[in-house]
DNA sequence: GACGCGTGGTG
DNA sequence: TCACCAAGCGT
């Protein structure tokens, strides 16, 4: 049998060879796929989504601050989880104008809890340079948002399609599942070069009508129906257009390579208390993990001893009597580190009065006044457990 | 291109 | 319990 070609498809640089022929690479650019009618298959897909597409809040209003807040918070987070921080962050900053006016601080405080804190800060900025730069109004070129602070390419193909009704493709894990499916692509999703072809492939078969409703669609079903594990193709309204599910592979696509372990780190944590029993926190640095949140004093383990406990205090300015042995053992799980504490008490006996700047050390009143945020989620455990 | 960056849900 | 997953982006 030779290669015919059926059709071929440009999006950017790279070039879409459909041949009758599928899942064989021709060569640096190309991909041969087999043909979907995406006519039928719009039909298919649109149909089952006005039928039972979830009755989401940012799905109320078209407002393209309300999509773009909705996006970010939805990155790498589930949509249960989103719908309150969303519903609060609404309250907050109901239009991009409060949210460009709001404090650093107060946008922080209506994301504890919620992860990746880089997102709101990333979210401020560009809000902030969207009400300075384009009078308020969020852009509607792919190279202008992309741009924005903590826009990627899927966010921007997300809100161009989701809020202007642009065709252009939001490949999020979602889509590259159901796309990997659909056309039996065994590229790994793991690798950012995948990206490229899943693109294409989305723009041969996006709707030029419905562009927002699509997208959304393809990413519905990956969601509800075409999930990682067990996925319901027989509740499936393209499961004819499946050349996965024809072969029966759907279990074993997407291809993805495995993440590397996290590393363990051992901590020492202080909860030290004054006279009042006020608890003394700090200030993580600028950037890195956990940026600018606060937390109780701590370091990394070296030594048998907590001298360098001790040691760490002293040099925020605080002497304390620090008990000789922990308290009791944390353990916070993060994607990419684990962090198993030994936590010790301690009783303030001095303490410098420039410690007050309030800049990277503080100290809280009581207990009622400690919220998530400024505290790391690791130590919203310490303090539910040891005071 | 690999790595850093959170948290909660699921089988 | 554990491994994996979830509407990614910046460095």
């Amino acid at each position: 049998m030779s290669l015919i070609e059926d059709s071929s498809f440009r999006f950017g640089t790279r070039t879409l060879i459909v041949y009758s022929y599928p899942n064989i690479n021709i060569s640096k650019g190309e991909y041969s796929v087999k043909h979907i009618d995406n006519v039928q298959f719009q039909s298919d897909l649109l149909n089952w989504y006005d039928e039972n597409k979830r009755d989401l809040p940012w799905r109320k209003e078209n407002d393209p601050y309300k999509i773009w807040v909705s996006e970010i918070m939805l990155q790498q987070t589930q949509v249960d989880t989103v719908i309150p921080y969303y519903e609060r962050f609404m309250t907050l900053f109901p239009t991009l104008q409060d949210l460009a006016e709001a404090e650093e601080e107060t946008v922080l405080k209506a994301w504890e809890g919620l992860g990746y804190y880089s997102r709101a800060r990333n979210l401020h900025t560009a809000v902030k340079e969207v009400a300075a730069t384009y009078g308020g109004q969020v852009p509607d070129t792919p190279d202008e948002v992309q741009s924005l602070r903590g826009v990627g390419p899927y966010t921007a193909g997300a809100i161009l399609s989701i809020a202007y009704n642009i065709p252009a493709p939001a490949v999020d894990g979602n889509v590259m599942r159901v796309i990997s499916r659909l056309y039996t692509i065994y590229d790994d999703i793991s690798r950012p070069s995948a990206r490229h072809t899943f693109e294409m492939l989305v723009m041969k078969l996006i709707s030029q009508e419905r562009a927002s409703d699509f997208n959304q669609a393809l990413m519905e079903l990956g969601a509800l129906i075409c999930t990682p594990r067990q996925p319901a193709c027989l509740l499936c309204p393209v499961q004819s257009h499946c050349a996965a599910r024809e072969e029966g592979v759907q279990e074993i696509l997407p291809v993805k390579a495995k993440k590397k372990p996290p590393k363990k780190l051992q901590m020492k944590v202080a909860v030290v208390k004054d006279e009042e029993g006020k608890i003394l926190i700090e200030k993580r640095p600028e950037t890195g993990l956990l940026a600018k949140l606060w937390q109780f004093p701590n370091i990394e383990a070296v030594t048998d001893t907590n001298d360098d406990l001790k040691a760490h205090l002293s040099a925020l300015g605080v002497e304390v009597s620090l008990a000789k042995d922990a308290v009791q053992e944390v353990r916070h799980v993060f994607t990419h580190i684990v962090w198993e504490m030994e936590v010790y008490t301690a009783t303030m006996t001095k303490l410098e009065e420039t410690v007050f700047s309030g800049a990277t050390t503080r100290l809280f009143v009581d207990r009622d006044d400690i919220s998530y945020y400024p505290f790391p989620v690791s130590h919203q455990k310490i303090i539910d457990h040891s005071l």
